[in-house]
DNA sequence: TTTTGCCATGTAATTACCTAA
DNA sequence: ATTAGGTAATTACATGGCAAA
């Protein structure tokens, strides 16, 4: 309320803060000093590092059969005329100083064991962690990586597959929709008709003594009135949703609903 | 239709997936020659570097201000409780051996340029390429990437923006669905209800007059057949879609209904 | 015909930030 | 207060397809 409380809510808002970026950068010193501590030359990763090497120089092996997705023909932009002359003309005297290696391409058998473990479960705990990556032969910290990587993969996934399912749905809400436009033209159509039947009867009832029973039959031109939209509104009381719930009917509806919610 | 035809079917299979291996092992080979070539030791890169290497080592100038979520409560697993032994305890004899920086994290400005020229034109041309990588002082290289990855991103970005609008879109029209089906069985009712008038009314006219087919002037015997599936098609006009948009908010004029209610 | 440059997609790794134990 | 694990975003590389030269 007073100012007093304002300025000790400021300062303890800056002290806070204060501390959370003091904490992050010594968190970020402590991570950089780990990777760094744990990069090259882990207990068992002289071995991988060879496999890995190994499926570097022969990436054909662990070539995976992708299923190329029907190919929608785009209008393509012409691609521009390949260059007369590549500027990427470097004089060759790169030198292969660094032994750069990424280490690359788990191996299929690999792949295999984590795709089979995420299966089971998501999310990570250390001990399986650890016990994937000693069977595996892997950095407990790729085993990791490739776990956070593998779970945005699966988000991305679903997401795709909710989407293609919300289309159908969607696409099948609308059909239903159309159905039930028309529906309601017709009935609207019908109840008009009976309407001026209905007046048509009442009429002849009240003249009794005069009266040409033979032209009172509705005649079908009145389906050829023009449909008229909205002369009147069902759900403008609240009522109408309850009523719903006596219809056999709306259960598909309702169940239809809590499906995409 | 033969089976010579067949045979040679099978042999030009064969002989195209050769030619087509043999492919991509020269277009491997090339590739990886041309990354040898183009990696190292650009002309600009040498600055490039040094300015990473001050972001690396100063990583609090980059931070950018990330709005962040309103954080939604999931029922969190209870996480594992922390190691008593860190097992990292790798022996710090890590010899820093090969001068390994990743260059990494684009400066902001690097960003924000980039940027404005995708959305200037997302795909990229040589020239463009060229220019903006002299311009950053980035290798040509880095700029194609960047751009790749930015495809992908806006990729999925839009595919979520999609998700988002079309599950708006059929909460609508699924409340639009079930204010017809109440419409539709309510014009149910009033239906009935008016055949009951007209069947009453029938009986006192033809208790005065016996002479009215009165049956056969509203079909109401077809509303009592099973009412809601396959009544009649909807795709014949193609309207539908367009009446979509059109607001519910229907005109209250049933004051001729009022007989009947 | 092969070669070549660009692109889409998938994957690995890294950064920044957050949170529960 | 510290730390391991998480998410989200980002950077980079690999691979195969396609079209132009």
């Amino acid at each position: 309320m007073s100012s007093q409380h304002e300025t000790i809510l400021k300062i303890v808002i800056k002290k806070v803060r204060q501390t959370k970026n003091i904490n992050l950068q010594s968190k970020r010193e402590r991570r950089r000093r780990f990777r760094e501590r744990t990069r090259n030359m882990n207990n068992q990763n002289v071995n991988d590092h060879n496999l890995l090497i190994i499926s570097q120089m022969y990436p054909s092996v662990y070539t995976s059969s992708v299923p190329q997705q029907a190919g929608e023909s785009k209008p393509v932009r012409p691609r521009r005329r390949r260059k007369s002359k590549s500027v990427a003309a470097t004089e060759g005297g790169g030198d292969g100083s660094n032994g750069w290696f990424r280490k690359r391409k788990l191996s299929d058998e690999q792949v295999r064991f984590l795709e089979m473990s995420f299966g089971d479960e998501h999310k990570l705990e250390s001990e399986r962690k650890d016990r994937l990556a000693s069977e595996l032969g892997l950095d407990p910290r790729q085993v990791a990586v490739w776990f956070q990587n593998r779970r945005a993969r699966w988000k991305n996934k679903s997401l795709e597959d909710e989407y293609t399912k919300l289309k159908n749905a969607h696409e099948n809400v609308v059909v239903e929709k159309c159905r039930l436009d028309s529906e309601v033209l017709h009935l609207k159509e019908q109840l008009h008709d009976a309407e001026r039947e209905i007046q048509r009867l009442a009429q002849r009832v009240e003249g009794v003594s005069s009266n040409s029973p033979i032209s009172s039959c509705v005649s079908i031109e009145a389906n050829q009135t023009t449909p008229f939209f909205g002369d009147y509104e069902i759900g403008d009381d609240g009522d109408g949703y309850e009523n719903l719930l006596y219809s056999p009917d709306y259960i598909d509806g309702l169940e239809w609903m809590s499906q995409f919610m």
